[in-house]
DNA sequence: AAAAATCGGATTACAATAGTCGGATATTAT
DNA sequence: ATAATATCCGACTATTGTAATCCGATTTTT
């Protein structure tokens, strides 16, 4: 299917919650409550964002975590990207050398589908967690 | 992950190649050999196709599948919503009230997330099989 | 020292995708 | 007519990926 995972889209509501809050820490337990999202699943979420650089995390009491960079500057793209990987459409554009099934490289739908792909990514790509948490 | 399912690749595989041999009627077993496509499982996708209008189908000994519109007039849009319905990128616009999950109504990405859909649709939207199969 | 938070590996539960099987029906060629 | 070849279709199974959970360790503030 079409759609984006769980994950993702925790992702993205965490971020934007942070970034209304931008005031003060936010703790991963905070965001866990006020949007409904399951704690343990959120907080790995978190640290992977963390990892990627997208936040910064506070350990102990009274600690939690701020955006690395400002919301205008972090796009769904960043996200999906940070949580998955280059994700791609299909399986061809993932490995380095872009040869994974067994059509390619003589697949007739590689090159189209990776236009496909570039123009859906600049979608991604230009929409900011700014936008979406229209502060 | 943001991945087309294997049902719309060779969905999209199978309309490419009948358009590209438009001339005759293609059996879904000639596509299956062409292809590298499991049988069985692209027949499944090609009556899909067939009962949604994209194609139309010729049962018995010389029999086989061909389109029902130009390819120039057949969106990856059009494959994808015949495959699998108006799939979209979160559960809440899946309803048609378009209230699903527990944030509904009142999510804070509902309408940017919307509007998101709403651009990646129209890439789709816009890249037909003719393109794919640059006829 | 206690409390509250992040950190992180391992495991489980569940759902969707992908593929298979067996048989019925339709059509054409011989 | 009948055999061959194709679509048609429901049910089933296998596999994978997602989502969620569990448990303990570490860090930091009070």
């Amino acid at each position: 299917m079409i759609k984006l995972s769980k994950k993702i889209e925790y992702g993205i509501l965490a971020l934007q919650y942070i970034a209304i809050h931008s005031d003060k820490i936010i703790s991963a337990k905070e965001i866990s409550e006020q949007m409904g999202i399951p704690y343990e699943f959120l907080s790995k979420t978190l640290q992977q964002l963390m990892k990627k650089g997208l936040i910064q995390s506070q350990q102990g009491i009274r600690g939690g975590y701020v955006l690395s960079r400002k919301p205008a500057d972090l796009t769904v793209k960043d996200i999906i990207i940070a949580l998955e990987g280059k994700s791609s459409f299909l399986d061809c554009f993932v490995s380095s050398n872009g040869l994974i099934c067994d059509r390619s490289p003589n697949c007739s739908i590689k090159d189209p589908m990776e236009k496909l792909q570039f123009k859906v990514m600049q979608v991604f790509g230009t929409t900011t967690i700014a936008e979406i948490a229209t502060i």
